[in-house]
DNA sequence: TTTGATAGTGTAATTATGACACGAAGTTAA
DNA sequence: TTAACTTCGTGTCATAATTACACTATCAAA
């Protein structure tokens, strides 16, 4: 039957970047309550009649207007107190969860090119808008805990899989590839080494086309080979790590 | 308060190794179901008072008297037909679940030294036994999908942390963990080339003491070494990968 | 034309990986 | 007691991957 569980909601942490920092999108919960911030991750009951990631998807598009992206589960988190049944009691009867019951969620990150989404306003949420994910220090409930815990997922994905290309535009200059990579890993590449592995890769192909409008040279264009990297997979490689 | 939650379970993948074979210790459901195999992972509705993770430990140690081990989580299942509502009927009831209510499970993944847990019936389980994971073809509900899931997670965790030993005795040879590396990674790996990696790694120490009763020449025992692998970890070493 | 900013490039030393074979040390059975 | 069997334990060499490191080129703006 289509009607809410309540007892299972679905979190989205959507990172962005802004070709300096990792960021993510929170919406503003327009109050201060009593025991948290207003900045919280985008979420919502699911239906018992979707599954799980649809349930992630159809928050994704009806919090921010976000359809079709890389999408990944980081886990359950069901602390008894993860939400002050007291404190946001209002919060909770604005989602339509029963205000005495409890709630699981289950958080996803997802993986987007910024610029593609101007942060939309929800009957949910006043205001949503990207943050930096390195300036942010709390959040409502206990999302800042699935924050860090997505950010992890991802650090960790990203050794492993060409999953970066997603938060990048089509085309992209291997400075903004580099410094993605360092915004996620949190460390210093070697610019050398750095362009060398990812040449090396076969996964970008340079466009016949520059930067342009910057205040300095400009840099060689690439895009992301999606046919060559899948040419590589079926063939057993593996090894797109950092 | 102390109720039993009606939408969301717990399922637990234990691993075990008989110095063969990676297994996984599954109960039996006494009867055939109309829809499903008799085999199932150990799982249970959580309290509406603990915490995910208490509560994989609550179930580990109901149903099969497991207590203080290594558990992770592999994450969160909720398709809608998981269960056949049908199908299952009596099974939902034996585990005090409403018939009607819609289930979603946390799955986790443990892994015991099997010799320290002799399978042992439960209220819910006739029986409870231990069976080679890369024998098993299929499990009742989404267990196989979610053992395949834990399988996985296991395989990528222990490429990078050195969980293994978790499998093993206090006391083990160099050709046991080499086997059994070998079974959670699916592949050969070189014995030499193993050897040399264990023990650059200095997270093995030699005892003074040799197999016994072995009708062939007698290893070497050796003991993992927690103050080594943990002086490591906090000067920021992080590549124990295979 | 100068300044400022980023792009783009190569080498050498070190370390890690992968492939490969045989004598040693026990037990068991003839 | 000897032969057969099984697993243990070891080293080298070729190749590949990683790290550290600095200067010139190209564009816009002043």
């Amino acid at each position: 039957m289509h009607e809410l569980n309540p007892n299972v909601s679905v979190d989205c942490v959507i990172f962005g970047f802004d070709f300096e920092k990792l960021t993510v999108l929170l919406i503003d919960r327009g109050q201060e309550t009593k025991n948290g911030p207003r900045l919280a991750l985008p979420g919502n009951l699911i239906y018992n009649d979707e599954n799980l990631d649809q349930a992630a998807s159809r928050v994704l598009d009806e919090l921010a207007g976000i359809k079709n992206i890389y999408l990944e589960q980081v886990g359950a988190f069901g602390d008894p107190n993860r939400i002050c049944k007291d404190a946001d009691r209002e919060w909770l009867q604005s989602i339509r969860a029963e205000p005495e019951a409890r709630v699981i969620t289950v958080a996803y990150y997802s993986l987007v090119k910024m610029s593609d989404y101007a942060p939309h306003a929800s009957s949910f949420a006043k205001t949503a808008g990207w943050a930096p994910v390195s300036e942010l220090f709390e959040l409502a409930f206990d999302h800042y805990e699935i924050l860090l815990a997505a950010k992890e997922k991802l650090r960790q994905k990203i050794k492993v899989q060409p999953i970066g290309f997603n938060l990048l535009p089509e085309k992209f200059t291997l400075s903004q590839l580099h410094k993605l990579y360092e915004s996620i890993l949190d460390k210093p590449l070697d610019k050398r080494n750095f362009r060398r592995k990812v040449q090396k890769l076969g996964i970008v192909t340079a466009l016949k086309e520059k930067q342009r409008g910057v205040p300095h040279k400009p840099s060689l264009l690439y895009k992301f080979d999606v046919e060559k990297y899948e040419s590589l997979s079926e063939n057993g490689f593996d090894n797109f790590g950092f």
